[in-house]
DNA sequence: TCCCAGGCTCAAC
DNA sequence: GTTGAGCATGGG
């Protein structure tokens, strides 16, 4: 057991907006604390005014793990100001001020982002627990059960039946694929944080004879798994949710063309190709700088808790 | 019942 | 290079 202590004081942070944006699916809600699997522990935490408390369940998941994870050494105060560049994204980021991106584990987050594909965030936590809950290490904490994120070994051993049985449907085979090719070394995640963005990101959706080494893994999962676990803060992931954004609030930043592929996309007649996805993303890019990553995370959340 | 969801693959132009 | 169908499933 850890207990500690984090102050926060004069960093701008929202545990909460954190925690609940849609950028991890494992954290839960019980009473005043929020509770979580971090690496191979667990941990609770509470913000209490400029004091984060945290408990874990082992010595080593201590401050330094929490603080990191959080992103709390950013400094999201000179983000925020950078990517404030009208009155839209200053509205969202005024509403949720604080919500901060994660440091997330690569492996996790690549095949949580995997499985959202075509999907919403309830089921995704749906499916992400019971992968867990199947194939994780059990660990107690508090008199109750938690289970670890399976390591890729574990994933790629697991039978397709049982993957199905997780409700993956026809993700499965995309998981198993995956799992399969990072325990082969095929694919290190490793090295992503040691490239820039538009390296890592060719080597993410790398293909090999014409054949992707990552099946499953195209342009919009690619950016959430470089923005949310290797730094990449100018990726600019586009789902539905931002597309509509996207058409709604800045039409100005494309040509008629692609305004017609965004209303496409809305409309959810067909889905971006990734030609047209780069074009949207470069064109945002381009307009919020290089912290674009953070400007899509507000207008993402504040676009969702809009519809309620 | 129908529509939608942090899209992607693959075949056919 | 672009387009369109098909995909499994559950929440609303």
């Amino acid at each position: 057991m850890g207990q500690f202590t984090i102050n926060t004081e004069g960093l701008p942070f929202n545990l909460r907006y954190t925690l609940d944006s849609g950028q991890a699916f494992r954290w839960s809600e019980k009473g005043e604390w929020w509770y979580g699997v971090l690496g191979t522990g667990v941990v609770k935490l509470k913000q209490e005014g400029p004091a984060l408390v945290c408990v874990s369940s082992s010595d080593a998941l201590n401050s330094h793990t929490v603080y990191n994870y959080l992103g709390l050494e950013e400094d999201l105060e000179h983000i925020l100001s950078s990517i404030m560049k009208d009155g839209n994204i200053t509205e969202a980021v005024q509403t949720f001020y604080g919500l901060r991106l994660m440091k997330q584990d690569i492996w996790e987050c690549l095949l949580s982002f995997a499985i959202a594909t075509n999907s919403n965030i309830p089921r995704i936590r749906g499916m992400v627990s019971n992968i867990c809950q199947r194939l994780g290490e059990p660990v107690e904490f508090e008199g109750a059960r938690y289970c670890l994120f399976p390591r890729p070994e574990r994933v790629a051993e697991a039978g397709l039946a049982e993957l199905v049985e997780c409700g993956l449907g026809y993700r499965a085979r995309f998981v198993k694929s995956i799992a399969e090719a990072v325990r082969d070394g095929r694919r290190n995640l490793d090295e992503l944080r040691l490239h820039d963005y538009s390296k890592a990101r060719e080597l993410l959706m790398e293909e090999i004879l014409g054949k992707k080494t990552l099946m499953g893994i195209g342009p919009k999962v690619a950016d959430c798994v470089l923005l949310f676990s290797c730094n990449k803060d100018s990726a600019f992931p586009i789902d539905v949710w931002i597309a509509r954004v996207l058409e709604r609030s800045y039409p100005h930043l494309f040509d008629d063309s692609l305004k017609e592929k965004l209303a496409s996309k809305v409309s959810g007649k067909t889905s971006l190709s990734e030609a047209t996805y780069e074009r949207l993303a470069a064109s945002a890019r381009a307009y919020f700088g290089e912290f674009a990553g953070y400007a899509q995370q507000y207008l993402f959340h504040h676009e969702r808790m809009e519809e309620g």
